[in-house]
DNA sequence: AAGTAACCGAGACGGTACGTCTCGTCTTGCG
DNA sequence: CGCAAGACGAGACGTACCGTCTCGGTTACTT
């Protein structure tokens, strides 16, 4: 069927060339206007070479904005839970509030329709954050600072549901998300 | 700009009939695949009927999904608070969960880049549901159900967010999400 | 079928603006971008009055053209059958120059996929004047100026045919056409 | 401006087709009703196609004309001018009166509201004929058949015009055009 | 060193949908 | 009932992108 593309004869400078023309197309114009034969065009690349190495525009879009973050939004461990939550969840909602935000924005519109890509920003995007996050508060159970009765995947939700309802519906300001950490974690306290 | 035209000449027979089209359409292709000519073929309309009443395909998107609804997510008040939020959690986490929850997806996606859309969906959907949680929820802190040191507005965010972030993202699955309402009550709990 | 209106009942004011409208929107605009909504905008007048009247543009812009025209391409009979065509010809190779032009040439055009149409346009403007040619070639034929043994009707043809060559292909000069009346005459001298 | 298609990347089969398509549904459905969509899809062709070599609808019609007719009207020269003249005229009232006639008739209609066409129309239809008669009545000036002292691009006129008067208006019939010939050649004998 | 196979830039292609325009009909309310 | 106003169903317009498809040119591995 497909020819299945060799990998390793990629030329490296198109696909840097790629992510970064889609990466500032995306913030300059608008996700919304983002096209294939924008991108193509601003990178000097023919059509043909993203269509070979991408299955959607989404699929880069997402490949750039990680590509673009490194690890902006890593998760610290001072032992003191709350303030370590609430310092991941302030840098994850100033991304949000800026450049990387609207791109981001744009590929999790498309995945409402694009299963795979769904799951695509799911394993390259929410879970690795999700997994560090779940892992400190397996830290912070042992540590007796949280409780114990309650899955650390069930607290993530509880944690980044109101972050990315701000971000995603516009409720209220997403840079005002961290203070709702407190009033999570008021639910999380150890069962007296 | 427009020329404006006259609310009061417009044919109802033909606006219910583009919201039914753009219902069904959404449902049986995709919301990604409804197009504007689909609309109007399948309702029998000219397209310039539609865009005559409408700024884009999400809004009458929008305005088929609350003409369809109805009052299915009404919230209740029968004294318990808890029962009250998890009767009405999970009404909308069936909607999400159904045919409505689809073209919602697709309309929440489309207004990701169309901040009046956005404001729109805000305005239609999602403040009338929140306006009922906070009054539902001001009857509970005066009866002392829970907590009085806490905005209403904020306690909304932290029970919608997690119903939110397991629709839009698919993290874990969206009929759980009333399960998730008990913890959040845990945190709302009046402090002792 | 057709409601037949009443030609009593119609409003003469409207039918005047009517046609000063289309015959200075055709002017302006070009006749190929004159519109009946523009005419009926331009007119203050609503659409159905148009469409109630007429049966096409084209038979709006033939009746604004007759309208304006008058007597300008009235046949002479100075006795001199050279003049008197000379005359005419320059008249109306004038007109044809001109805005009345400008319009003609879009019935014309019009009238080639409208039968109906052409006809009309052969009945109130091409017979009247080939008539009155016709007319005053007979007079000279009684007068032993020109041959007596071709019909008129086909010394019009011969005359006007360069005219309209001109005119409708851009074929030289139209304001020329006058000169080659002499030379047509050559062949319609009397036989020797 | 444009971008300025590469001709040498054109594809010969969507060319052909589309001349062709457009020749055909010209004659059937009339030049008036002929589309560019229609054009598009008998010919399966993408709409863009047509856009990105030619500028409009009776830029096609002309080539297509062109393309069908090939020598059909071509001049003779027998030595008799008189004869090659009614033989060519006959060609040409005999093509005017059948489907080429048809589409002719349509691309000069839109030649009156675009100078481009009609421009290109003279060029490549009328201008070239035009010459192969100048040049055959040189020939006849040369062998005295005809006078010396009138230009043979004005005698074209006198011939040609009369046959697109009856073309265009309708003026008796077309097929009857080269009876006139030799009244106007009567008026080209040699001044005696 | 020549041959060859893959990727590359470029861009024409068959399509689909866009949002606009104009058509000719239909509806409403005024005079 | 004629009229001004203008909404309506219909459908073509010319544009923008889609994803596929040749084209030569270049590069990197064979042999």
């Amino acid at each position: 069927m497909s020819p299945a593309p060799n990998p390793e004869l990629r030329n490296a400078t198109s696909h840097q060339a790629i992510l970064d023309a889609t990466f500032e197309l995306a913030v300059s114009k608008g996700y919304g206007k983002l096209t294939i034969e924008a991108i193509a065009a601003k990178a000097g690349v023919g059509k043909q070479t993203i269509y070979r190495w991408w299955p959607s525009k989404g699929a880069i879009a997402l490949e750039a904005i990680n590509d673009q973050i490194g690890s902006a939004t890593d998760f610290p461990d001072t032992g003191d839970i709350a303030a370590d939550l609430k310092t991941q969840v302030t840098a994850l909602s100033r991304m949000f509030a800026g450049d990387v935000g609207c791109v981001y924005r744009g590929v999790i519109a498309e995945a409402q329709h694009d299963p795979k890509l769904m799951q695509n920003v799911r394993d390259t995007f929410v879970e690795p954050r999700q997994t560090n996050a779940t892992r400190r508060l397996e830290t912070a159970i042992r540590a007796g600072q949280i409780r114990d009765d309650l899955s650390p995947l069930v607290m993530t939700n509880l944690i980044y549901g109101p972050v990315y309802l701000r971000f995603l519906l516009g409720v209220g300001d997403v840079l005002d998300a961290p203070n709702l950490v407190d009033h999570v974690l008021d639910g999380l306290r150890p069962r007296t």
